[in-house]
DNA sequence: TCAATATATGAATAAGTATTCATATATAAG
DNA sequence: CTTATATATGAATACTTATTCATATATTGA
């Protein structure tokens, strides 16, 4: 043995780290309403700017964070980027969180 | 009528503000290995302390906010208080966070 | 080519937060 | 009652992060 820790915790620390990460993502207003909004229908940054209010940088700030997080991916049209969920997985993690605030 | 803005966004906004905050408490290294934890089993201070790695007050000021998230509860016995994981939809909420990061 | 529009990004700053330290409270044991 | 153990908490600090500002890149239309 290499170690005293068994391998199992260093693999669940890892692993804590991830998820941790990934609720941290999506632990903010702002970005959770982008993910709401993305939900519902894929949008360029142009109309995400409108739907939540905030200036055109931050919005930029928040999908950058979203996409390195892999949480969206991006399709361009013209001069426009359209912004969509990474996966329907995304979506339902998102509505797990909302079914627990809607109904606690 | 009285506001421009629907109702709906008025009440999307603070559902939105509350997931964020949920996905905020869970989204801590230090957190989502006590959620790990308490899914597995009940455990009191101590018993996560050492588990975690942190200090005792580091600890406790974790469980504090994950009380206050209404994510855990307490049972006292003696001078030791066990924590538990508030319902089963806190299991699902952190396992699906991991499901997502295994499989991505 | 030039102007206009859409998006991205680095730097700065302000606000938030995790951890530590010191200490308080509570319970049990002797 | 006194001491030891278990947990909680306020204040301070170091670190992170959301937003803004200024500016850069890219695409379209004239």
């Amino acid at each position: 043995m290499s170690s005293e820790i068994p391998v199992t915790n260093e693999l669940d620390e890892m692993a804590a780290a991830q998820v941790a990460e990934l609720f941290s993502a999506l632990g903010d207003t702002s970005r959770i309403r982008i993910i709401a909004l993305l939900s519902a229908a894929e949008m360029n940054v142009g109309q995400l700017v409108e739907c939540v209010g905030l200036s055109q940088s931050a919005v930029s700030h928040h999908l950058r964070h979203l996409r390195q997080m892999r949480l969206v991916r991006t399709r361009k049209d013209g001069r426009h980027v359209y912004y969509h969920l990474d996966d329907e997985h995304i979506k339902d993690i998102f509505r797990c969180g909302l079914e627990h605030v809607l109904h606690g």
